[in-house]
DNA sequence: ACTTGGCACTCGGGAACACAGAGTGCCAAG
DNA sequence: CTTGGCACTCTGTGTTCCCGAGTGCCAAGT
């Protein structure tokens, strides 16, 4: 059905179009790349591949494009993810290396990512449900007022003013303290629910009421919010781009999270990389428009996702490399910190 | 010099041309506008007008458009701004009510800014210099690594993890946090590094080698990074204002957080609107856009700045009013938190 | 001294048109 | 199944042309 020639032809067709943003014809792939064949015959498998639904003709008369369908092929089964080159892995270790906190590797790698790819980048904040919880404080601000900060073991530190039913004297708070912290160190956020459920039993009656608060704000904090924390970088590349073709519509879309979080997708197998092209991707406003994305962690498990934006015409092995290459690095150095 | 009528003309020129985005000839404004004089009349005021730099004219047989002298004009002597409804008032106030720490009321102000004025809305957290300590956290992660947390009393959380010279038991940390917190607590951050520097001496001596390295991490995270945390929404409308020009250099400015402090600018007086005409902004990626800028904080000290972005063609009254509203309920948020 | 109507002039932008070039589909021969 | 030949079909581009908006200037009016 689908002869080896006829592959080759769409692979070229692909790589062409890719890099020229013209309709790609006969006669210019047979000069192009060496097929060995002549355009006559390369117009009939083109006529075979665009029955079939790989590539499409703007107008009669007008040379080829490639589909979402065609694009999936060719990355599927037609290109190979393009590997780094030493130097430039040694240039993004460098890169990530300088950060000092979360706030940063996120920023510096979002910023890298979109700086390699010439496109726009998008990263996840480790995700909570996934982390442990690595300490939790409480800080008096007023009588009947404290800050609640939890920090995790992905480095993510998140808080909550917290306003009390009634005051509670200073050392009260400092046990609560002290219990929570042994009793929650290193455990999962996902569970987390479960094994406080009981803590309010252990503690004086007279504090119940401030517990309370204070344990569902925690909670709330866990599940409700912050999940999903997402930032992107390189949307300066959107325009350069020439496709004005709903710029209006990519960037609306990049402001939403939820958006943005469907984007990213799920995966469980770590070293994956998830490719959206055009239609595929669950966002009416992103027709145009391809995500290539990963999962990165540290060890084995998956922590967060990251990925890229950019026209379904992009150049998807070098982008992949990319993405992967970018997705393990910042693996490592969030295990090292 | 410039006439009252004159005056008159060049408002006129000023508003049409901002509500159509057109150039606006003689003839259009002596209709729209009833300025009681003949065509010809106008045309001889325009071409003073013309002659003085306020406006311009694209070709011979074009009509005018307002220079960013022009505009200047317009915003200091011939316009008011625009205040706000009562119910929009309650609109805002019960938009941004929500929030439950800072980085949400950050995040909503943003958004509700953007939205206000469909410009791009960038908004500054509040500056460290002038926030006071609240609480200093030290905790404990591996034997030599100490996650620092620092906490303002306007709502920031700051953290850096801190890799100490030599091992230190948890109670010389839990010490130290006590002291520091004693020392710290309602200091003015921007004298921290004096009381900081002379806090060495009343430790043990073993701890030393720590404690340096934990104190001038503290003071890196003040002066250095943090400083200038902001955040942008809203570049959806920047690509429906028709204005392609130099969408792409836009974007970049965007993500150039230094680029954005120096846009947004500094003034002392806190409830001053600034307004930085094309040119008059300090950077040349600019020149086709507008910044309108005031400060917010609580009480009277200025903490921070917001502002909106937006083609030099924007209706100036209705965005000052929107920015300085903003800029109020925030400041009232804010002190109530 | 300013305002106003008249008038000739300029120029940008859209419509109409022609045309070259790229690309196609089909066919008949190899 | 491949290939060269050929007629055909478009789009995009360049050219020309013309309309109309808008101007500047001038002379007459107040």
């Amino acid at each position: 059905m689908l002869d080896e020639r006829k592959l080759a032809v769409l692979r070229a067709i692909v790589e062409d179009y890719v890099s020229t943003n013209e309709p790609v014809g006969s006669k210019a792939l047979a000069d192009r790349h060496n097929l060995k064949v002549s355009p006559a015959t390369i117009r009939n498998d083109m006529r075979d591949l665009e029955e079939q639904g790989y590539i499409h003709q703007p107008h009669t008369s007008a040379g080829r494009v490639p589909t979402d369908k065609g694009y999936r092929l060719f990355v599927d089964r037609l290109s190979q993810v393009k590997p780094f080159t030493a130097a430039e892995r040694r240039a993004i270790e460098t890169f990530l290396a300088g950060a000092v906190d979360l706030d940063e590797i996120v920023m510096r790698t979002v910023r890298l990512l979109a700086q390699l790819t010439r496109q726009v980048a998008v990263v996840q904040y480790p995700s909570l449900t996934k982390s442990a919880v690595r300490h939790v404080e409480l800080v008096p601000l007023a009588e009947r007022r404290v800050m609640l900060v939890l920090i995790t073991n992905t480095g993510r530190v998140e808080q909550r003013v917290v306003d009390l039913p009634d005051a509670v004297p200073d050392d009260s708070i400092a046990h609560l303290r002290a219990v929570l912290n042994a009793t929650l160190d290193g455990c999962a956020l996902a569970s987390v629910p479960e094994v406080v459920a009981e803590l309010p039993t252990r503690l004086p009656t007279a504090d119940r009421p401030a517990v309370a608060t204070i344990l569902s704000v925690l909670l709330e904090t866990l599940v409700e919010r912050h999940e999903e924390k997402i930032v992107f970088a390189g949307t300066a590349n959107l325009a350069a781009a020439d496709f004005s073709l709903g710029l209006r519509d990519v960037l609306e879309a990049l402001e939403e999270q939820v958006v943005l979080m469907r984007l990213l997708g799920e995966t469980d197998d770590l070293s994956e990389l998830t490719v959206r092209i055009g239609s595929e991707n669950p966002y009416s406003g992103l027709r145009g428009t391809s995500i290539v994305a990963a999962g990165y962690g540290s060890g084995d498990k998956e922590l967060a996702r990251l990925g890229v934006l950019g026209p379904t015409r992009m150049d998807y092995p070098v982008t992949m490399g990319a993405v992967r290459a970018v997705a393990r690095y910042v693996g490592q150095i969030l295990a090292g910190s």
